[in-house]
DNA sequence: CCATAGATGCACT
DNA sequence: GTGCATCTATGGA
């Protein structure tokens, strides 16, 4: 399994985040096919409106994990990428693949479709903290090539969960997979 | 099926 | 002190 050419990381994130259904994201013994994603740059609903410490690894660095904490339980994992600007694309949905077992155990169900269909599911099932953010694609954690999403099996939407920039269509999902979020 | 509330803690203002 | 790039349980139709 061939790691993701670095040259992905490049683009900015609306250009990446579609590209990026259908590649292989693994952690560990845990592996699956990227399904969702939303793209995230310099707009109002992103953490690099405005940069703080905590976003900084967005605006400094692409091929990155930015692991970031929410309402006070979750964690939710960002590829940061765009050589010349600050964006990140938020893995949202994952159709597991190896590590079933472990991803059962981490989020306490059997229901494959529920293990990784949402963005702090994902980071749950796969045991992606902050530990990971601030690091390089590859080692233990990383993205892997695999054939892309023929682009009308790919839909757009708009993005879900914010309150500003609403409109922007960045949200990417698989037409009809059943692991995707809702 | 849908809608709502509560969890729970940290980053940021 | 405010507000989350969320999830789950619960209650009603």
């Amino acid at each position: 399994m061939r790691p993701l050419s670095h040259s992905y990381f490049e683009l900015p994130a609306a250009d990446l985040a579609p590209k990026l259904l259908g590649k292989i994201v693994r952690k560990g013994a845990c592996a699956g096919i990227i399904v969702e994603t939303e793209a995230y740059a310099t707009d109002a609903a992103s953490h690099a409106f405005r940069i703080t410490p905590r976003s900084a690894v967005m605006r400094d660095t692409y091929g990155y994990w930015y692991v970031y904490f929410t309402y006070g339980i979750h964690w939710c994992a960002n590829v940061t990428c765009d050589k010349y600007g600050t964006c990140a694309v938020l893995i949202r949905a994952v159709e597991p693949i190896e590590g079933i077992p472990i991803m059962k155990r981490r989020r306490g169900t059997d229901v494959i479709e529920n293990l990784c269909s949402g963005p702090a599911r994902f980071a749950q099932a796969f045991g992606i903290t902050g530990a990971d953010s601030g690091k390089p694609m590859g080692g233990n954690c990383g993205l892997y090539d695999a054939p892309e999403i023929l682009p009308e099996h790919v839909v757009i939407s708009k993005r879900i969960g914010i309150t500003k920039d609403t409109h922007l269509p960045w949200r990417f999902h698989v037409r009809d997979s059943p692991f995707a979020s809702r």
